[in-house]
This record gives structure tokens, C-alpha cells and sequence, in this order.
DNA sequence: CCAATTTCAGAGTAACTGATATCG
DNA sequence: CCGATATCAGTTACTCTGAAATTG
């Protein structure tokens, strides 16, 4: 068949921001009842993987500056959902960790992200996501490793 | 072979976030130099694509506020880089398009964000490539959907 | 002294909610 | 009068740059 001239493709990268823009919307509408902003969370998931990050690590994990992150951790910490200790082999580094309270609250708000993360996957093909979660891992990658060249 | 517990694979909704911090970083850098913004250059490009649209159109695909778009547009009309005239149809309306201007500038620009996207795409294998853009698609229609069930 | 970490302070970007006016 | 559009005004969310102190 020949084809009838299509929409032009829109290229990935503003896809993804629109999609990004979809997804921070529908998360601080589900995040509200629970007082928690979509940094507060997205934090909170990543202490629960990964106990023991410093701020600077965290902030690098997240492509921000730790200036930015230190706020998000200090409002955690002062609501009592984080912890962060002294790092025994380095007194300037503090470690973060989730408190009880933290782990109870990440696990009472989870459902409702899973919910629109099932929404959205709905429409593709299984055997896809796969890919999908590869290619933009491999993008976060190069995203992380290009500036800094750390 | 029996496999050494992995990390947990990060959710989509998660990397989607990551990867979109990064680009939205490498994108001002690049787009400095013309001062021009993110969201300028979005609508910029969307115009480009689809001339005549509304601001209220505008801001539904791209997932914002039409208070959020209308400064946007502000902003590129009163440097001539985009005309507003009235639809013959409704003198409500104001539909968008590029000026030569307009037009000139995004072509100047487009070199370095398209340097970006083929970095990033670079790690991906290309017959992967067209599933990343119809799945994230999806999940953007999903979205726009969804809530306003306009 | 240097590099990394933490953290305060001030800006800045980009989005939001609320309200008003106009058009068909 | 209603629904959609445009748009002004004020506010919030999130990140940034700059600078300073601390530690190994």
C-alpha cells in the first residue's frame, strides 16, 4: 500500500517530556492526601532499595544537585520518615535510611503509583516493557555519565 | 545458571522521571545561548509541525494549563517568533503559527538538540527504537485522556 | 592543600489555582 | 445561559547558582 503522508514521528525526547509532564500531575493529585511531594516519594522509594545513601549519592542517582536534594531529605527527615547517621568510616557523610514511620508510609501510598503505573503500561504489549524500561535506563545512563564525566 | 539476586528493576514511571531531569538539564544549557527556554522551544517545535493551532489546543497536547501555555506563547509573540490571528471562523480564537523569524531561529537550534537525541539513542538499538516511541506515545495518550475524559 | 560532602541563602524556572471577560 | 477560549493575577513546586564549613 502506499502510504498516505502520516504525522510527522514526534521525536523521543519530546515525548517524554510530555509523558513526564502526565505523570507528575496524576502523582501530586495521589500523593496529596499524604502531604507528599513527588521528590518526597520518588526519595523515599529509592532509600527503601538503597538504605545507606549519602545526599550526595542520592543527588547523582537523581541528576540534581544536592543542594536541591538536601531540602527534599531535610523535610523527610523532619517529619520523622528518614534517618540519617554518621557514616563510621567518615564523620563528614551522613547515611539515610527510612524509619519505621517512613516504611509505613511509603507502603500505604504505593498502591495508589502502581495503580497509574498499570494504567499507563495497559496499552503496551507485555513482551515490550522490557525494552522500554532497557532503552530509557540506557538513556539515564549516558544522561549520568556525559557533564560529569565523574 | 541460577541467577545472583539483581537489583530490583526500577519502575518506568521512575526512569521516565530521571531521564527527564537530565534532558530537561542538557536542554537549557543548549538552548542558553539563544535564550530561549524549554517549554519555548517545545511549543516552537510543535508549531512548527502543526501551524494554526490554539493556545487552548496547545496546552491539552501538551499536557498543561492554558494559563501555563499562555505565558509561553506571550513570551515567543512578543519577540516575533510566533504570530496569533484571529480564526475567520471565531473571533475568540487565536491560532499560532511560526514567523519567518520564528522559523529561522528553530532551524538554528534544532542542530543541537537533534546532537542530543542521538547521543542518548545512540545505547539503544534502532529496531528497538520505534517500540520506545510507540509505547511512550501510548502511555501520553493515556494520559491526556485519562482524567479530562474531554 | 585538595577533593568530596554537607548545608545555608537567594534566584529562577515552570508549573499551578482562581477569577474575569468574550464569543458562538 | 452554557461551553470553550483567552488572559490577568497571585501562588506553589522544584531546581539552580553561589558560598561557606567540615572531614579525610
Amino acid at each position: 500500500v502506499t502510504a498516505i503522508p502520516e504525522d510527522a514521528a514526534p521525536s523521543v525526547l519530546y515525548v517524554i517530556g510530555r509523558v513526564n509532564q502526565g505523570i507528575r500531575r496524576e502523582m501530586r493529585k495521589r500523593l496529596a492526601g499524604w502531604d507528599l511531594s513527588l521528590p518526597e516519594y520518588t526519595a523515599l522509594s529509592v532509600l527503601e532499595d538503597r538504605p545507606g545513601l549519602s545526599n550526595a549519592q542520592l543527588s547523582r542517582r537523581s541528576l540534581i544537585t544536592p543542594q536541591s536534594m538536601i531540602e527534599v531529605l531535610g523535610a523527610l527527615e523532619a517529619r520523622d520518615l528518614v534517618r540519617r547517621d554518621v557514616d563510621p568510616a567518615h564523620a563528614r557523610v551522613l547515611r539515610a535510611a527510612l524509619t519505621p514511620a517512613g516504611r509505613e508510609l511509603l507502603a500505604s501510598v504505593k498502591p495508589a503509583v502502581a495503580a497509574l503505573e498499570d494504567q499507563l503500561l495497559e496499552g503496551v504489549p507485555p513482551r515490550q516493557r522490557a525494552v522500554v524500561l532497557a532503552a530509557l535506563t540506557t538513556m539515564m545512563d549516558r544522561l549520568a555519565a556525559g557533564p560529569d564525566a565523574r
